[in-house]
DNA sequence: ATCATGCTTAGCCATGTTGCTAACTATACA
DNA sequence: TGTATAGTTAGCAACATGGCTAAGCATGAT
């Protein structure tokens, strides 16, 4: 367990805007010039290539320039790390659970005697 | 899908920072008081406080008051809203997936004629 | 060559975040 | 009663974030 994943504060950061996570969400369908990315959200140009750049230090999403369409696409394998944490946290959350039954079960034999 | 989940915002905010994640991971291994929280992350009390009123915002950690110690325990329950759309996310982009593969399976019919 | 399109950069402003110290409250213990 | 313990609150400083406008640059269409 790291103790302290710079790579980890930027995904959840990235994730914790809901512009950002709109983004995704149709990046998720597939690629699309920065126009587009825009559309849907209502905000200005400047302002959304704010959000990609946060996207694409992240990992998420990585964009190339075809001409003077800046294609974005999505890049699901940066999720990883994040899953990977909160499974392992899940994990440490499940052997307390385990611990906590062991304990009640020999508080169960005791009153037994 | 919502169009924007302001508790969604919370609990990716919430796991952004490294310190909150440290606290959490104490907190997965069973309750604890404030102080012990502090101890490991080797910050004053006061800032800690902020950053588990952070948690308790997002709903992850829920505190209560016994004599003078307040007593921190983790809600693994509030996770769920994130996970939630992770799977979501990560099904449009499977689907994604399969309408590519429906479009690589026409092209090569298309070549075989 | 000119113009429209699609970004891109610079820079401003308001607000939010993260650390701190200092001072305070409330409970336990002697 | 007095003292140590465990929080708590107020408020400050530095920096980050999220929006904008205005101006610039590169490419595609005419």
């Amino acid at each position: 367990m790291a103790k302290h994943d710079p790579h980890l504060d930027l995904l959840f950061h990235a994730l914790s805007d809901p512009t950002r996570r709109m983004m995704l969400n149709r990046l998720a369908r597939g690629p699309a010039p920065v126009t587009e990315l825009a559309g849907p959200t209502g905000f200005k140009l400047p302002t959304i290539l704010r959000h990609l750049s946060v996207l694409e230090e992240a990992g998420l999403v990585s964009t190339q320039k075809d001409g003077r369409v800046r294609s974005c696409v999505f890049q699901p394998k940066a999720m990883e790390p994040m899953t990977d944490w909160l499974d392992a946290q899940r994990k440490v959350w499940e052997a307390r659970l385990d611990r906590l039954d062991d304990y009640v079960m020999n508080l169960m034999k005791e009153r037994e005697k």
